[in-house]
RNA sequence: GGGCCGGUAGAUCAGCUGGGAGAUCGCCCGCUUGGCGUGCGGGAGGUCGCGGGUUCAAAUCCCGCCCGGUCCA
């Protein structure tokens, strides 16, 4: 949306005009400002305009992000606003975004799109949220930039017959805000004018700034975006971003942000790193022109600092030497603070989604403290990060346990990787230097980033040691990325289901009979509309396809016969639609439906045992396993769920025990339709197992006691019907995951049974008893060991024999002596073993031999001497092979083919002979 | 989810323009030594991830699958 402007009434609100703001526009920017000060030519952000209250304090008292936060919460609750709990920072509501990354995303896009109502209106939270887009920045900015950092949200929704309150409200809030609780002057107070867009909405927005810093943003959300278009939204959104940790830093005015907010911390940080002692004066004198380094516009690190060198007046070398280390620590705090949160609320590290996001965030903490010297104080970091945050956060230290030992286990498989690619590294470039090469290509450094995950920094000090040159460009991982920017594969997959959709979008919904009454399998429907084989009725009792189990089959009964209901899809729209085999029925008759009751009970065991495993699998692997896919057939059912390693037999046992002991507990399913908010409040946001759930209310099926999930799944109605839970097979479908394969009910016991009886064909054909299948398997497998080594021994001395008389009437020609002889023995190792002995001499000597049976193989060898004499084994092999119907080749000392036909030995010499006279010519 | 790399002896890896499965370390035996180490000599150890295809012939080429690794502006 590059370029979108808002016109002056946008932002010309009479709130601003009473107080006698006039509007500007900045000298340096180029953007519009509301201020109270005539004279202001600069909009007062960075870096128009340097910090200005770095050393000072200009607020009312200096306080802790805690009390900032405290302060927020209350002031906006003085003024009506309902305080909402934090959501977690892992969007796991949403299917477009891994990580929340700012308070409205909470309500999107269920409120903001006026699907679901708001838990309160108006609301205010303070969310903490994660950005990783400018990550490689962190520290450089002294804080301005954070990984993880909470956005104080207050927000109205605004309803067509609902108005709660719009922009002058929202500014004359902020306005008493800064003014009450922080005692900033108005003519201190700017408002910036902006635009602001995202995830398809948008809408004009102020940048609150003071003393150079902005401090809030207040985004008046009131379009949708198409195709560069403005729509507006019948829900206008006040969306509001105070930056808690910015104003932390405002009202300490200590040089850096991480000062401010770690402040208290120092001293415990102290006893885990060596903190470097850095001269506050400097410090002070440095802070404002970070304000300089602006991360989006592709700035690089060495040119941010050379920038503020110069601007200062402060020495390179000084902020280099002095300035580089201390903030690589801010970094990693900053990043620690991130992995905490993220693996505190159960994401494994992986290779995919925001596992990978987590095993990103790891690895640069790692290398950053590992540039300090500190990366086996990682996990001290972590912990004192939970001891730090865990009384705001109390999660985290419910979690600790299980965080550090995902960290741990993360570590260690970096640790891995890294040994192995320096290794490798070693290897590769001393092979170049040998062969000449005094620099590293560029081309194997991004390799070994991208195919080894070894960094340019690991590889550096290797190729220094081995005396190569090596030059690291400073876009190096835009040139990795840029080898990633191949087009996006289209998927047609649901083809299929976008042509149905265009069929039936405009029929009413169908009325679900499958949930108001589990257990009705035959209904009588009316027909709306049939499309070639897919039919639509006003009702169904039909499963369609969804949430991972495979749908509903049976049969419709109408007035030209019956046909077979082989597949249910439900489209967007509600609509219903069976895909039928045999005459479908007429529209507008009344057919009768029948369900396949086995099939749909089978359904319904294994969709509620999955529930079940999946309590089961959280008790004994931890809260870090979260369903990651599922899928349930009549036959067979399958969870995957996210773990860092790899299931051990025990566990998988102990989840089996488990499952099968809450089936034998008895318990009563129960099934409600619940108010979003609720639901949320009363079982948390483990509720999402299977993903976003599009609705203000939502289906709730709990296992009392054991799980509760958001599921439109059909289920037994007491877990004692799922009957019994056989874990078939574990797999780990990716770095991360891990999927369980289990039957229930009938299929079990099917499954035992098959079992079983292999059990009992194996110990016939061993000839052994059931219990000592095993023994009798392994003794088995050693004598057959030792049967081989015989008969390659026996080998061997036949192959002795058969030299010693082939040895003796070599056929001479041109002073070659050649041996051809037919063997039976199909084993070429055995023809090798002759050959090795009859080419053991100075002399020129070959040997050919057809060996195995009716079509048999054949096999030319030549000595050095007799290459000399200008044999080649291969073009011998070929001639020979196609003179007897087949094919071959090969080098000189050695050829080999196939015959198409039986060969005497006397017609093989004839042949051969025939071949040599040709080859020698 | 996608891209890329890899899977060969107990370990680390070479071989991969199709034509006899290798190196180093480790292991076992012998010699060397007062003993350990060392040095020398010998030896055991392999479904070349699995399945299919092409071919007279596949570790090597093609396809599918499994497993591991890595990267994703």
């Amino acid at each position: 949306m590059g370029g979108l402007r808002f016109g002056a009434e946008e932002y010309s609100l009479n709130f601003l005009m009473e107080r006698g703001y006039i509007r500007r526009r900045c000298v340096s920017c180029g953007e519009y400002f509301w201020t109270l000060n005539p004279d202001r030519e600069v909009c007062g952000e960075s870096p128009c305009e340097p910090y200005r209250f770095v050393g000072k304090s200009l607020t009312r008292r200096r306080m802790s992000l805690r009390e900032v936060r405290e302060s927020f919460l209350r002031f906006f609750e003085r003024r009506s606003h309902t305080i909402i709990a934090p959501y977690p920072v892992v969007a796991r509501w949403r299917s477009d975004i891994f990580l929340t990354d700012a308070s409205i995303v909470d309500f999107q896009p269920y409120v903001t799109s006026g699907i679901a109502p708001p838990p309160a209106n108006p609301l205010v939270i303070s969310q903490p949220c994660i950005r990783l887009v400018d990550i490689d920045k962190v520290g450089l900015t002294f804080g301005r930039h954070l990984t993880i950092f909470e956005m104080g949200g207050a927000h109205a929704f605004n309803y067509p017959d609902r108005e709660v309150y719009w922009k002058d409200e929202t500014v004359q809030y902020y306005h008493e805000f800064a003014q009450e609780v922080f005692g900033i002057p108005e003519e201190e107070i700017i408002y910036k004018e902006g635009v602001w867009s995202g995830g398809g909405n948008a809408g004009p927005c102020f940048e609150a700034i003071s003393y150079g810093l902005e401090v809030a943003t207040l985004v008046f959300m009131q379009y949708k975006t198409v195709d560069d278009e403005l729509i507006k939204l019948p829900i206008r959104t006040v969306d509001t971003g105070y930056g808690m940790e910015r104003f932390t830093w405002l009202t300490q005015g200590t040089p850096s942000c991480f000062d401010a907010v770690y402040g208290e911390l120092y001293p415990r940080l102290k006893e885990i790193v060596d903190f470097p002692e850095v001269d506050r004066e400097l410090l002070v004198k440095y802070s404002p022109y970070t304000a300089l380094v602006v991360p989006k516009a592709g700035m690089t690190i060495a040119e941010a600092r050379r920038r503020i060198s110069e601007a200062s007046g402060i020495p390179l070398e000084t902020i280099v030497n002095v300035i580089a280390p201390l903030e690589k620590i801010y970094a990693s705090l900053d990043f620690t603070k991130s992995i905490t949160f993220i693996i505190s609320e159960g994401v494994v590290p992986s290779n995919v989604r925001v596992g990978y996001l987590a095993r990103l965030l790891i690895r640069k903490a790692y290398r950053l403290l590992k540039e300090l010297g500190y990366e086996d104080r990682l996990i001290d970091l972590i912990n004192l990060q939970i001891d730090y945050w865990g009384g705001d956060f109390p999660h985290l230290r419910e979690m600790r346990d299980e965080t550090i030992d995902i960290v741990e286990h993360e570590i260690r498989k970096f640790e891995d990787t890294i040994a192995k690619g320096v290794e490798y590294i070693e290897r590769e470039l001393s092979e170049m230097r040998k062969r000449g090469a005094s620099e590293v290509p560029l081309e194997f450094i991004i390799r070994a980033y991208d195919e080894r995950g070894v960094t340019p920094d690991i590889v550096r000090p290797v190729a220094e040691r081995l005396g190569m040159e090596i030059n690291i460009p400073e876009n190096f991982y835009e040139l990795v990325a840029s080898r990633h920017l191949r087009e996006e594969p289209v998927r047609e997959a649901d083809e299929r289901i976008r042509l149905l959709e265009e069929e039936f979008k405009d029929l009413p919904a169908t009325e679900k009979f499958y949930y108001r009454d589990p257990s009705m399998l035959e209904f009588e429907a009316r027909v709306l509309r049939v499309r070639e084989n897919h039919v639509a009725l006003d009702r169904t009792c039909f499963y369609p396809e969804g949430g991972g189990a495979v749908s509903d089959q049976g049969i419709l009964r109408h007035s030209r016969g019956e046909c077979r209901v082989i597949d249910v899809q439900i489209l967007e729209g509600g609509v219903i639609v069976h895909r039928v085999e045999g005459p479908p029925p007429a529209e507008g008759e009344i057919v009768r439906g029948i369900v396949d009751r086995e099939r749909r009970f089978s359904l319904m065991r294994h969709h509620t045992a999955t529930h079940i495993i999946l309590g089961a699998a959280r008790r004994i692997l931890g809260k870090h396993a979260w369903q990651a896919g599922a899928r349930k057939e009549p036959g067979f059912a399958r969870l995957d769920i996210s773990h860092h390693k790899r299931l051990s037999l025990e566990e998988v046992v102990r989840i089996e025990e488990e499952a099968n002991r809450i089936i034998a507990a008895r318990i009563p399913v129960k099934i409600m339709e619940m108010d979003r908010n609720e639901a949320e409040r009363r079982y948390g946001f483990q509720l999402y197992q299977g993903g976003e759930v599009p609705s203000a209310t939502i289906r709730v099926v709990e296992i009392p006691g054991w799980d509760a999930e958001a599921c439109g799944g059909l289920h037994v109605e007491n877990t004692e019907d799922v009957g019994l839970i056989k874990i078939i097979r574990t797999e780990r479908i990716q770095d991360g995951v891990e999927r369980l394969v289990f039957v229930a009910g009938p299929a079990a016991l099917r499954y035992i049974q098959q079992s079983w009886l292999m059990t009992l064909r194996l110990a016939e054909k061993l000839e052994a008893p059931v219990e000592a299948i095993e023994k009798a398997l392994d003794e088995t497998l050693s004598e057959l060991k030792r049967l081989r080594s015989l008969a390659r021994r026996l080998l061997s001395a036949v192959a002795e024999l058969r030299y010693r008389e082939l040895k003796e009437k070599p056929i001479i020609m041109s002073g070659i002596k050649v041996y051809v002889t037919r063997e039976l023995e199909d084993d070429r190792d055995y023809i090798l073993k002759i050959s090795d002995k009859l080419l053991a001499v100075d002399e020129p000597a070959c040997l050919i031999a057809a060996y195995g049976g009716e079509r048999p193989y054949l096999l030319v060898t030549a000595n050095e001497a007799a290459i000399k004499s200008g044999i080649h084994a291969g073009k011998l092999a070929s001639i020979i092979a196609g003179e007897l119907g087949g094919r071959g080749g090969g080098r000189d000392r050695l050829g080999q083919g196939g015959l198409g036909e039986d060969v005497s030995k006397e017609r093989l010499e004839g042949v051969s002979i025939r071949a040599l006279h040709q080859l020698l010519k």
